[in-house]
DNA sequence: TATTGTTATACTCTATAACTATA
DNA sequence: TATAGTTATAGAGTATAACAATA
């Protein structure tokens, strides 16, 4: 690589950054200055799995937004747009596009609330919860490719850390 | 210019803080469904830890990816925008704004290399690389944020475990 | 022919403001 | 007045494709 040579003045400038650079590759070793910032890794990591579940629920076509919002419908029936959108940390417009996919694809209505006529409830169809099932499958095989990759017992630590951002 | 970035983002900031802590619902338990995805955990996380990071570096208008930028260029110089592209999982035409952006602010400099006159060699200015010592440590503040946040042990924990998307 | 940097387009997601219909 | 839902717009980020200069 063109920056091998620039690389070895820098270790002469700063010895102490430098002393275990020697034969490893360049970039991986100087990406060290980031290995502390979990932002980083944390970025990485989303994308890998955000990747992952698209690929793995490819077959019925849902990301992971509308997946989390089926889930809480389906586990919490009758609940505001509002209501799971904050719950959820989605914007209540955002909310509006998500909410019209998942009722044109029959999978979820909204309802007028009789208390009050300026909310929308929102309960999974028929053929909505009967679907669940296989969705629910396709995220689990998805989640399994993860504990694939990190190992069971590091996946259930990570976890149990990131449960620390749940209430935010 | 770059203060209207910098006053929208804070905006978002100021406006998650004021919400953070207010709504413990029934939603709250039946959120359980999403308790096993790590999906939806890591994003949570990272919302938090983005908008800790934009908020702490709002004195210098860093973001996160500029950040990473001037981080890799300032450890390894003279390497070519596809190296660090590639090695940081940007695209290398979202790159080019990038760069754009810190080469107006004089913190970095594209230079034609002698090698190959296809690529950018790039490093960081006399005023960039003095820089970086103020971005680092309000970095290195926000960091410690989120150990105060998470403790100690399981922040290094989740660096451990994190790293096995760094490859990918 | 392939690659580097660049430009352009489309699409997603986020943030914000305005509007309506209710309360 | 305030809130739920909607619509519209602007800003980032991502994904592509095309192009010129160079290898």
């Amino acid at each position: 690589m063109a920056g091998k040579a620039l690389n070895v003045r820098q270790k002469k400038v700063d010895r102490a950054r430098a002393e275990s650079a020697d034969d490893r590759d360049d970039l991986a070793f100087h990406i060290e200055g980031l290995r502390d910032h979990a932002g980083y890794a944390i970025r990485r990591a989303q994308v890998w799995i955000f990747q992952d579940f698209i690929k793995t629920l490819a077959p019925v076509d849902l990301t992971p937004a509308q997946y989390s919002v089926l889930m809480v419908t389906d586990a919490c029936p009758g609940q505001t747009q509002m209501a799971i959108a904050k719950r959820l940390g989605i914007e209540r417009s955002r909310m509006v596009h998500l909410l019209d996919s998942l009722e044109a694809r029959k999978l979820l209505r909204r309802t007028v609330s009789p208390t009050d006529r300026r909310s929308h409830a929102l309960h999974l169809t028929t053929s909505g919860r009967a679907a669940m099932a296989q969705f629910k499958a396709l995220a689990g095989a998805h989640e399994r490719k993860l504990v694939e990759k990190i190992g069971a017992r590091d996946h259930a630590q990570l976890l149990r850390i990131l449960s620390a951002f749940h209430s935010e």
